[in-house]
DNA sequence: CAATTTAAGTTGCAACTAGAAACTTATAAG
DNA sequence: CTTATAAGTTTCTAGTTGCAACTTAAATTG
C-alpha cells in the first residue's frame, strides 16, 4: 500500500484548503499579500505598484481584515493615513507564498529568484520550500502515503 | 539590517507568483488539483465529488492541461473515459497545496489533519511545511532577510 | 445491428463580479 | 479658508460564473 499517493477522503468540502481559499479570496489577494510581506503598507501604494483598480483594492482589503490576515490603524500622527500590516496569521502565510512563487520560477518563468530569503545566521539562502520529514530529510513522492491519524506512529 | 523582512523589489509584475496564478487560475484550480492528488481521475468523479459545475469543470481542466499541469488521455479499453492526471510539473505543486493546507488547518477551521501524510520509512506525519535554513533548521520571520543573489552566500 | 446508456463535453441565458474613471469624504497643510 | 492628499465609493460597461438542457462519440444490451 505504501507509494500510493491516494488521501482517502470521505468529504472532500470538508478540508481546510476550501476554508484556506475562502479567506485568500482569489488572484489579487495573493498579490496583495506579497506586497505586504513586501513592506507596502497603503492603500495607494498598493494601487500604483499592482495596478489593481480602486474599488477591487478596497474589497479585497477589507476582506483581507475581516479574515484577520491583515490589520487596518490609522496612523496617529496623519489620521488619513491607514496602515495596513500583517498579522500573525498573515505572517503564517509565509510558507504558502514562497512555496507558490518557486513552483513559478521553477516551472512557468525559469527565472532565478531575485531577490532571495537569507538566514540571518548563516548568510545562505533558505532550501526551497519541500515536503520533509520528521528528522528534515526531503521527501519526494513515492516516499509518502496517506494514512488515518491514529495510524501514524506519534512524536515521541 | 538584519530582521527587516522587506523584499528589496524592482518590479512586482516581474515575479513567479503572478506568473504561477496565471496558470492556476483561482479556487477551482487550487480545489481540482487536490482531488488530482487525492487520486480523482475523470470528469465526472471531479464533476460529482466538488459540485463544480460542469462548464467550468471543463474551462478548468482544459486550462491545467494547456499549462502543463495535467495531461488528458483516452483510455485504450473505453475511449469514452478520458483520464486526467498529474504531470510532474502537477505534482510539484504538492508543498505549496500542503502549506496552504495546514494554514487553513491551523488559521481557518481548527481541526487537525485527516488524513495525514506520512514518511514510508519512518511511518511518521511530515513536519509542517516551513521556511528551513540550509542545514534544515526551521526558520521564523525574525531570522530572514531579502538579498540580492550576488551578495549571498553560495552553495559550498 | 438498432436502441439505449454513459462519459465528456457545449450552449443559452440570468445573475454576479471585475475593472476604468469620475466622484466623495475626512484630514492636513499652506 | 482654500487647496491638496489619502482612502475609499459610485457608476456603468464588459466579462465571468453557474444552472439546466442539449450534443456528440463510444460502448453496451437485446
Amino acid at each position: 500500500m505504501a507509494g500510493k499517493l491516494r488521501e482517502p477522503l470521505r468529504d472532500l468540502a470538508e478540508c481546510s484548503l476550501p476554508a484556506a481559499l475562502e479567506a485568500m479570496g482569489e488572484r489579487w489577494s495573493f498579490l496583495i499579500l506579497r506586497a505586504a510581506f513586501n513592506g507596502l503598507h497603503h492603500f495607494e501604494e498598493y494601487q500604483s505598484e499592482l495596478g489593481i483598480a480602486r474599488n477591487i483594492l478596497a474589497n479585497r482589503l477589507s476582506r483581507l481584515v475581516k479574515h484577520g490576515i491583515l490589520k487596518r490603524d490609522a496612523l496617529p500622527e496623519d489620521r488619513r493615513k491607514i496602515v495596513y500590516r500583517l498579522t500573525e496569521k498573515g505572517e503564517a502565510l509565509l510558507p504558502t507564498m514562497l512555496a507558490l512563487r518557486q513552483w513559478g520560477e521553477r516551472w512557468e518563468t525559469g527565472m532565478p529568484a531575485t531577490p532571495v530569503l537569507v538566514d540571518n545566521r548563516d548568510k545562505r539562502a533558505i532550501r526551497p520550500i519541500t515536503v520533509t520529514a520528521w528528522d528534515g530529510r526531503p521527501l519526494s513522492k513515492s516516499e509518502l502515503h496517506w494514512a488515518l491519524p491514529q495510524d501514524v506512529v506519534q512524536d515521541v
